[in-house]
DNA sequence: ATGATTCCATACGGTAGCGTATGTTATTGG
DNA sequence: CCAATAACATACGCTACCGTATGGAATCAT
């Protein structure tokens, strides 16, 4: 299955989330990500008017992505008890390497110290996670105004320790699981 | 007090501090700093041989600020549950924005994933903080293996949703120290 | 003071990236 | 098969930065 050698916006999007989880915002550059693309900015500036605008559609790709990501997966289990083990499972697992997944998170959290836009939408996706975590943290009983902001701080502590490549897939959560499920 | 126009090699390790935590990694830049302090990057390539040096300098200095600060900073405490309330309750205030404080780690952290040496270096100091953690745990009876993991996660997380200057400083270690400590 | 040394300014060549302009190939509709 | 258009290649001027080289100013030792 060979690619076609035309590309897609897609096919853009999807090199410059690669290339952001692998060397940060600052390799978002045109010339850099065609080479990695075997073409040319020519086919980069057809797809896309400059720079800010292929920046403005990954994120806005980003952003729709994560909306419903992590809620989604829990949504099938069947009462608040188990959707909260099975998101901080899911957690502490290792993070899936495709696009999308919690891979990119911490390059998009580091995208979002200079870059307003992705700061604003972060803080977004952050308030919705906090908001889902609470709703479960609720239905197991549990209403502390400011526990699932801890919860979710852990979350995002957890990748930043596994982001750096240790190897070792942090094994944090299930202990804070045991924490909060005891009776 | 008007400094003298003279520059140290600390004024311009305090003002690559100063901006990274500003712009991020990708300010760490001989001429932009050279505008910031008023002079010219010819006092830069007299201070530091070049850019790479002046990183490893810049990395070498946090990795000792950073070494020892948190601990000696609840080291006064009698006993290891004051040291632990203290240490999470100080996890909880506003960062300090003056350098060295941690204003800077979510920088130092974005810093660390196109850069392997900072990564090395903020590896080491998160095994030390995490074995600090577990000794304060052990310390009021809480030997769960993976907990002080999970708490300094928690305590990186927050940073992640304040560093965003959202304004509204994190308030979600109290909740985490209440469940800890309650017998 | 003055000579030596420290510290900074300026000018230079080189590289890398941006965005545009324009030419060239590939694909599609008729 | 052949326009028409979509997709890409190439060349250009521009800017910003790196690191060096060298001259000049500030500071210190004697």
């Amino acid at each position: 299955m060979v690619k076609s050698p035309r590309l897609t916006k897609e096919d853009w999007l999807a090199a410059g989330f690669r290339a952001l989880a692998a060397d940060g915002p600052g390799a978002l550059r045109a010339e850099a990500l065609a080479r990695t693309l075997k073409t040319t900015k020519g086919s980069f500036y057809w797809h896309f008017q400059d720079l800010p605008d292929y920046k403005a559609q990954m994120l806005a790709l980003w952003r729709t992505k994560v909306a419903t990501e992590v809620i989604d997966a829990v949504a099938q289990e069947p009462n608040a008890a188990a959707q909260l083990q099975r998101l901080l499972a899911r957690a502490a697992e290792a993070p899936p390497d495709a696009f999308g997944g919690r891979a990119i998170e911490p390059a998009v959290r580091a995208w979002a110290l200079t870059d307003s836009d992705v700061s604003a939408a972060l803080s977004e996706v952050d308030a919705i996670r906090v908001a889902f975590v609470a709703k479960l943290l609720a239905g197991v009983g549990l209403t502390d105004p400011d526990l699932p902001q801890a919860i979710y701080a852990a979350y995002l502590g957890l990748d930043d320790l596994t982001a750096k490549g240790s190897g070792d897939i942090a094994t944090g959560l299930p202990a804070l699981t045991r924490l909060l499920l005891r009776p």
